[in-house]
DNA sequence: GATACGTGGGT
DNA sequence: TACCCAAGTAT
């Protein structure tokens, strides 16, 4: 096992060239990085940093989140989107208290037990917070290791095998190194090696980039799914959850009513949203953000 | 493996 | 404007 050829450049760009974002500060708790990650799935950093330091410090330790309802989790998420994000991490607070001592664990596998922590998260959690050594493998990473290495504009859809060994391969034997590695390659991505409008006159590996090097063909695959949104499940569930977001304890169903007009969907939104547990349906018949 | 799951900014 | 994309996870 031996440091790649990509290794030393892109340490150097990080090092010169890294955010100051408050999760990488050495002051950082494990619980911070935890919250930090949860946060970041599917949610870009600009709109993470309030929400982020707002929870913090309210919820410094996670004791301090299990000892609240789930509901104050879901109205602290505010409009970071997916808010079963927020039952997870309140869920995981809870765990983390009960399973591990009021401290998030360090183990991979302990990890990744929690809820919503997946593969990327328990990785990330474990390298960053912990300096173990494994592989961290986001979009940001893929889109970097399918351009220098493997010579396309873009990874696959769904993440491969291939990628999992690749990222190992290239993963620095020392653990803290590797964890370094990780987090630089990851700002290298999201800095620099973008998805639309790549900076290569600014990248540390453009004279190692496959893909540049081949003339940066373009992305011949079947083409991406779109998201669409407007008009969907989504949206009107997004709609219901803001007016108990917004309110100071439950609402009538007519508050809940107001805010979408197709009452079939409307209906199947909120029954949803009950069997997800962000909807707690009172005996009174108005509806409340989980006890 | 495909699909559901929020929200908002960039182009 | 419409579409793409953003530190993914669970089913």
């Amino acid at each position: 096992m031996h440091e790649s050829r990509y290794t030393e450049p892109v340490l150097s760009w990080y090092a010169a060239n890294a955010r100051d974002l408050p999760w990488r500060r050495p002051d950082a708790s494990p619980w911070a990085v935890l919250v930090s990650e949860i946060m970041l799935q599917q949610t870009p950093v600009v709109r993470v940093l309030p929400s982020y330091e707002a929870w913090l410090a309210r919820w410094p330790v996670p004791a301090a989140l299990a000892a609240e309802p789930p509901g104050e989790a879901v109205r602290a998420w505010g409009r970071l989107g997916y808010p079963r994000r927020a039952l997870n991490l309140h869920a995981s607070a809870r765990a983390i208290v009960d399973r591990h001592g009021g401290v998030v664990p360090a183990d991979y596998d302990e990890l990744r037990a929690l809820p919503g922590v997946g593969a990327y998260t328990a990785a990330a959690v474990a390298s960053f917070a912990y300096r173990r050594r494994h592989a961290v493998l986001d979009t940001n990473v893929r889109r970097v290791l399918a351009r220098v290495v493997t010579g396309v504009q873009y990874p696959p859809k769904a993440q491969t095998t291939a990628e999992v060994r690749l990222a190992e391969e290239l993963l620095p034997p020392d653990p803290p190194v590797a964890a370094l590695w990780s987090v630089a390659v990851m700002e290298l991505g999201a800095l620099v090696c973008t998805a639309r409008a790549p900076r290569c006159a600014d990248c540390p590996l453009s004279g190692d980039c496959t893909w540049r090097l081949a003339g940066k063909p373009a992305y011949d695959g079947p083409a991406r799914k779109g998201q669409t949104y407007a008009g969907t499940d989504r949206q009107c569930r997004g709609r219901l959850l803001a007016v108990l977001r917004h309110s100071s304890g439950p609402v009538e169903k007519a508050a809940l009513d107001d805010v979408w007009d197709d009452t079939l969907q409307r209906e199947r939104s909120l029954a949803t949203l009950i069997e997800d547990g962000l909807v707690d349906p009172l005996d009174d018949g108005r509806y409340a953000l989980p006890g």
